[in-house]
DNA sequence: CTGTTAGCGCCTTCAC
DNA sequence: GTGAAGGCGCTAACAG
């Protein structure tokens, strides 16, 4: 039976409340120096800790913030969750963190559970397949900022990378190259990202006149079997791709492997661009050339943002950031040769 | 401002305990049709959610456990997590992930928070710098259990693996294979599992009567840079190792980044074991052979072990697990030859 | 400088 | 079948 604030009062022969005083340390409310003594005796020797959520109750703020990501294997939202976990530390927030495994089901009932836990702000990478309790958060006035993922027609904060805009160069970096039938390896494409590197890859073909076939667009999940599937499907058209886009860290390892399996390498037979970095890219089969973006200024950006609504209740217009993609050129592309 | 049990009762007309009762949903007690009909109304009109920690502090049972592990970004920590997720939500508790970076000071922290804030237990993987947080836990005979790494002088539920056994077996391979000047690049040696596998190491190498030399183990550290100063180290050696086992996912790459950097090939110079597999390990430059344990394993044992101690009051004696490793042979270890 | 009082939101026991 | 009372652990406001 842990220790209680009455438990160190009775000990100490004082009041709660005073302990209360004398744990809280105010500045302007003064202690004589012999009672605090013994009450700080008292709380050792107990092994006191106080309560945090009967305080939270009380005092209707609990210091903590939940961080929602659909995949903690990613190392994208690994690397999210260790930079947010830092700034919490700083501004003294605990961050409680939760994975949903791209299922919707968990994410509404993490959303709740960690709602009714009583946390201050939230921070979600969505999976997208439903927004009420997105739009019921909003009506709540409740601090959250999505990152990574939004939802165009919900008025949020939120902290995205330009995915068009990336996908898009990616295409033109293959076209130099001199490939004309280029391939875009899909997750979910509801998942606004995606979308948006499919609408950056469709508007790259057009602008350079290369020939729009549906058929070099394939996939629609996240997992290696998806990549794996899709990518087979490709390499087995009549026309195969000599280059593909990859929009996932996952389905990238399982595009490699359908290479491998129809005894293709990277890149003499197809060339290969990945969404998104991780620390094994360089040291795979092939070094992948790469899009990615900063995980510590996502961590960093979405939190301050938060606290900002926190401390304001909530009442700051909605920030939209983009954070800038970085592109990193390595083995796995080259120029197309039709030997 | 979020409605409360009183806001409903207002609104059906109906005192708050009856409101409480029907949310509860009692069997034995019996609630007439249309009053329950009523309350039901108002909660759907207010979107009410019950505070869960107003609820924990009246039932002294919050119904969600933690999870603190030292590094997100290792996959064999966010599998265990994904996995303990799975559990947590088949059993109807809530999983708070935390992770400490491998700072003790973190750690410490992210215990005496978690505590605060009433969890029913705790899993976990421990920074291993200091202990006397793990004691206190102990003394206050709250339910937790330690993965991956564990106290020899304290007295606790774990779930671990057979590290030196393992490692025992990895080393006799590569002798097996012909070696002789075989290194171990280790990670700190403090944690328990990596303090096994040195121990494993030693002893093969003393069981096949290979010369001993402590210039062979080298490294403390988990970080690339610690990996790839290290195997430099190893590398630079009068008579460097013709094969070395790594302790650490991320040591390993730092490794290979410190191969390549000395003009050397994996295997033809140097065989490579490495602590543990990933997704990424078939697919590097050289497939890696690899030792691991089941994530899915370590995660559904810790769990189970501790809703068992959850729910008789931590009464049970300590379960001590261990978990089979599996040895997957892969292209980064070949037979020595003398060219 | 310290004690008293009240109440955060919830649930359980005891009335009726 | 439902209401009233009390209290989980804490803190703020008000006394004195």
């Amino acid at each position: 039976m842990a220790a209680t604030l009455k438990d160190v009062a009775k000990l100490s022969g004082v009041h709660p409340s005073t302990v209360s005083r004398v744990l809280r340390n105010k500045e302007n409310i003064p202690i004589s120096k012999e009672t605090r003594e013994r009450i700080m005796k008292a709380v050792n020797e107990l092994h006191y800790q106080p309560d945090i959520t009967a305080r939270a109750l009380r005092l209707k703020k609990s210091n903590a913030i939940g961080l929602i990501i659909p995949d903690i294997l990613n190392s994208f939202f690994a690397g999210v969750a260790r930079s947010i976990e830092k700034e919490c530390a700083k501004a003294g927030y605990t961050l409680l963190v939760s994975e949903t495994n791209e299922n919707q089901e968990n994410e509404i009932r993490s959303v709740n559970d960690l709602y009714s836990r009583g946390i201050d702000g939230l921070i979600i990478a969505p999976v997208q397949n439903s927004d009420q309790h997105i739009r019921d958060l909003r009506e709540k006035n409740f601090p959250f900022v999505l990152i990574d993922r939004c939802f165009e027609d919900i008025e949020t904060n939120y902290v995205i990378s330009d995915n068009e805009k990336a996908a898009y160069n990616a295409i033109v970096h293959l076209i130099e190259l001199g490939h004309k039938r280029i391939a875009f390896l899909s997750s979910r494409r509801e998942i606004y990202p995606v979308h948006k590197r499919l609408t950056g890859y469709k508007k790259a073909i057009a602008d350079f006149n290369l020939a729009d076939s549906e058929e070099l667009i394939e996939g629609t999940g996240f997992t290696f079997q998806n990549g794996f599937d899709s990518t087979i499907q490709l390499l087995s058209l009549p026309n195969p791709p000599t280059a593909m886009l990859s929009s996932g860290n996952i389905i990238t390892i399982g595009a490699m492997q359908a290479i491998i399996d129809k005894g293709l390498s990277i890149p003499n037979d197809i060339s290969l661009i990945a969404f998104t970095d991780t620390i094994y890219s360089p040291y795979l089969v092939c070094p992948l050339t790469t899009i990615t973006h900063s995980v510590q200024k996502v961590g960093a950006k979405s939190f301050e943002i938060l606290l900002a609504q926190m401390t304001t209740g909530n009442s700051l217009p909605c920030s939209k950031i983009i954070i800038e993609t970085e592109f990193t050129i390595r083995n796995s592309t080259k120029k197309y040769s039709n030997n």
